[in-house]
DNA sequence: GATGAATGAGTATTCATTCAT
DNA sequence: CATGAATGAATACTCATTCAT
């Protein structure tokens, strides 16, 4: 009997890695890092505490690995780097592109929520989240200069304040407000800021 | 013993309990309930383990009288029935000095944003917070009504995400917006939403 | 109730101290180190596992404190700085209170052999083993020199060899050779090597 | 498949083997062999893990073998059998042979004394270790009794300890005597012990 | 009221060993 | 012959909670 080829193997070992993190991101973004231990993962999962151990070398790597596969799937096709000023359909594609990647990724920004406000979990993660976030802040704040706005700093506050609350809601609390709905009424506001 | 000691007793206990809760809220809020011990909370308030015992049935008690202490604490003298309408300045003042509730009770605000996020660590937590938070909307709304918006739903969605996302701002990175000048542009524009 | 006093607490924590380091001593020295597991040494001594660490950072901690609180056993009524050389007398005194020492001191020799033997277990033991040999090597040393030797540093290695092999017979094979009459035979040795 | 594929596939077995024994040796000996693991065997010697159950039924196994192995190769060529009784020079190759033996199989030696100081690792050791040596006594008294020592017995524990007492300062702390002078003085100071 | 020793269930992690391929 | 995924029991260590004093 000849062993499995290497590739199988890389099949079993990318399968089962997913798994894990799959399972991993539900029971981090639904209870927490530190009230999530290995064994439920594991039994969740259907596999030994043991194994674990073979795909990742500790708990907190899991999470490091959430947390740059979180920020890719989030980010990757985000092409943010315009030379030009956004169109107003740019932009609104832009929201709405945002809001796709929320829904996309739900279980993602709540643990990225929940991490924010747990900064001694994953130490560098706040700074790469602001890194992440920083040149949206300039496109937002470019597009609301190109449109005449009278006071850009502050509408971009309102602005980014409104879309990060939006987010929250969505992902916490997505009874209170109908999401699509919600998603229409912060592009509204936008202009309604930005046109003042 | 004189009459005296009985309430001299009770003062001693209101003391030290609040002594708990001070430590436990600075340090659920900065490291998680999750990731704070009984052993810390005992350390840095000055006494033993088991005194916390006398005073609290369970950990989670403690957070438990922190999240309606929390509550009282933000909204005790936050008399939000109004039987008419805000008029301009007092939809301001309110605005203002929600801000300043914030301010003043920045680590009990984390706690809820942290709780908010891991819903099972406090199980009605939520619902409660949902309840403080209902007389807002209402209030809110009718402001916006009253204002002659041409959307009301829409504008209220708009302004509860901006406040929340200014609130969330203010408790997570506040060094991204300086806190006195996003709570003026905020203010504008929930008007410009308003009255766009 | 008033609660026990400091000096009670105080007992208590020696008591159990000791009592933990005995068995440790003795699991560590028959089985060594790392195949001893804090559970048997919990078990041995009748109390729960998690007690350990309430007198104990660490497994490692424990052989630390079985290290230096061996040294000084050993070593502490050893006042080797003698100003001049040793007489004859003083000579034989001195070999037959090491013997007496490693009798007295059985286990913590065998622990400090096996470590000599695995030099990772405890990093920085090896060098301290050698710190407290060196006086001994002196002072060795110049008593073979008063006494007329040809060839000093040869006789000193010799006669540095036989004791550490006696040592490690008695520690190791103690049926082999009778102990006592080993020593006798060791000192008788030493002056034929050195008058040799 | 031609008649010699199966003396290769013998071939390829045996230097498998030897190649894992040699690895485990020298782990075993530098960190002891509960503070060996089969991956580190496995990883070192450049196998899977699984292929070492091949070879050997266990961790045990390999160990047990490589005791025997050690025994073998420090005493196979040792003819101590001498009908008669050593001649001077003899015994002086007797004893740098020894050292020579010592030398050459510098981690044997250092997992032996290891093993000395715990006996439970492997149970019979011990006694194979003794009886290996017993043969060597004989021989040292013989020679020392014809030699016409006073005190034959008391000599041959003096000259026994030497022996073990340098080969373990040469294991454990090559760098205090250098080890070819050393011999040179053992070899001496055995004569000086026997002619008193 | 107050102490801290004591417990026991739980946590992350390791590792010898098995087994399908 | 050879692989490494998979297991399960064991390990060091933590911590909410109890309790004698």
């Amino acid at each position: 009997m000849s062993p499995r080829s290497a590739k199988q193997f890389d099949d079993i070992r990318k399968q089962k890695k997913e798994l894990i993190m799959g399972v991993a991101l539900e029971l981090f973004a639904e209870n927490g890092f530190h009230a999530t231990s290995i064994s439920q993962i594991a039994k969740k999962a259907g596999i030994s505490k043991g194994l674990t151990y073979n795909y990742f070398e500790s708990k907190k790597e899991i999470l490091g690995e959430l947390i740059t596969h979180g920020f890719n799937s989030i980010f990757e096709n985000f092409d943010i780097n315009h030379d030009g000023v956004l169109t107003e359909e740019e932009f609104i594609f832009f929201i709405k592109h945002n809001f796709k990647l929320l829904r996309d990724n739900m279980q993602h920004w709540k643990l990225f929520f929940s991490l924010l406000l747990q900064p001694k979990v994953a130490d560098s993660f706040s700074n790469d989240y602001k890194e992440k976030g920083a040149p949206m802040f300039k496109m937002l704040f470019d597009f609301i200069n190109a449109k005449g706005s009278k006071d850009p700093e502050g509408d971009l506050m309102a602005i980014s304040a409104m879309l990060e609350g939006a987010f929250l809601y969505s992902v916490v609390a997505p009874d209170v407000f109908p999401m699509e709905v919600m998603e229409e009424k912060i592009i509204n506001a936008c202009f309604k800021i930005i046109n003042g």
